[in-house]
DNA sequence: CTCAGTTATAGTCATAGTGACTTTAACTCG
DNA sequence: CGAGTTAAAGTCACTATGACTATAACTGAG
């Protein structure tokens, strides 16, 4: 770092070089970021996975749905980048927001070089209401996006495989859910993330076992049956750079 | 991506630039590695990890150590251009080589903002043989580094965090031997870099149950006592793109 | 040749975690 | 007040694992 010279040189503000200029050009650097939220299905009601697309407006790609991102500015850090421009994009403003994976494949756009370092992040249900549900902004399923711009279909996969993975280990799920939660809402949101059914006691016992979900002494009111006990986190806040901690753990490949 | 303007413009060779330049200049891209091997220690002998850092020649941090890394080029992947750099830094080709993270603080780099895709390595000791332990190519063991340019510390800690985790639950422990090796063999390396003894009758009964790793019919020769069997690794090859397989999981912070 | 030394390899036992399932408690509504 | 519904607790079999013991197979000293 640092020990070579920097070759970055101008280009065009529209990036369409020819080979020479693409062959000079310093690769671009952009931010994505896929952002989950649990929105109840068109059919069934139970809540599923929607993520937020934005449509392009320009070439390359022009017309198709792509995950929200932006250049990284001077005076941000990688993910106060992500978070702006998902400000900027989608008008989210996320929960929880971690590094995916930076993607630099030599063919990924069409014109100049791009490497993009993408986020994931998790919204709750109240901030995934799009201010303008626009035209050029929209929520899909998650499982059921398809013809995505660039290699966007992907990273979309990959993003998605790391949720259910990070799941499974990580205390993760409640920032899908506000403050105060019941113990069906939390597995609801594990059943509609991981896609199969879990047993109610057994989600239960592994729950209460675990650390940094603590009951509380309010009860949900308003069903027709037996109110349950609302729960909600007390561990440690997330933090979006890189730890040691060993609560947070485990990675791919 | 591909939405906005690239802001790319040109910088000095020698990047000292005052604070507007640093206000105008796109952040440069580096890619580094930490490299991994198990070296014999100086005073037990026993397998310890080390890793190679190399000297800067140059300001800032001229004069200390650093991680080998490098700009990417235009026609490189950038798993390529880790592999590359590394070859051209250290003489080394790993046998394993995983992305670790994407570092872009704005304060990394004193003079033009750098954002840096690290990835990390494993060899055998084999090629770990430095080609000329040169007096700015040097291995140090890796619970002893200290003093590094830039927030090469953060990351070399990070990486080891990361090597240990996966260590737990990813069949990788064999990229730092040969394609040959005893259980025992096996087992000092999860010792050197877990840095805890193992019970040699339940680490056997472990890896035995586990998939990929097969025994052979040969047997190693020459020690004082019973010659042990010689295992194999038969898993498949390890990919540096990400992937969705099950057997490959699991992710930090 | 035999036996002590050393490591490989197999087996035992108690305990913790977990999937499948049953039972009881607490509420609403007709 | 009883049927319906979900909450919450408990049971049981099976598996994984840490700690430990026992046996097998080699080398080298005497």
């Amino acid at each position: 770092m640092d020990q070579w010279q920097p070759l970055t040189v101008p280009v065009q503000a529209n990036p369409v070089g020819n080979v020479e200029e693409r062959r000079l050009a310093a690769p671009g650097l952009a931010i994505s970021t896929v952002i989950f939220a649990l929105k109840p299905s068109e059919t069934s009601g139970r809540p599923t996975l929607w993520l937020p697309l934005v449509r392009r407006i320009r070439e390359p790609f022009k017309g198709q749905w792509a995950l929200p991102g932006g250049p990284l500015r001077h005076d941000e850090s990688l993910p106060e980048a992500a978070s702006r421009n998902l400000l900027d994009t989608t008008g989210l403003a996320p929960r929880y927001l971690e590094q995916l994976y930076a993607f630099g494949g030599l063919h990924r756009s069409p014109a100049q070089r791009v490497v993009s370092i993408v986020y994931w992040a998790l919204v709750q249900p109240e901030e995934a209401e799009l201010p303008g549900e626009e035209e050029n902004v929209r929520w899909f399923r998650a499982d059921k996006v398809t013809d995505l711009a660039f290699d966007h279909q992907e990273i979309v996969d990959y993003a998605l495989w790391r949720l259910r993975n990070k799941m499974e280990y990580a205390s993760i799920a409640f920032h899908f859910l506000g403050e105060y939660f019941t113990l069906a809402q939390l597995r609801e949101v594990y059943e509609a993330v991981l896609d199969k059914p879990l047993d109610p006691a057994n989600f239960r016992r592994h729950v209460t076992s675990a650390v940094g979900i603590e009951p509380s002494d309010r009860y949900l009111q308003g069903g027709k049956h037996r109110p349950p006990r609302l729960y909600r986190y007390t561990g440690p806040a997330p933090s979006s750079t890189p730890r040691t901690a060993p609560n947070t753990a485990r990675n791919p490949s």
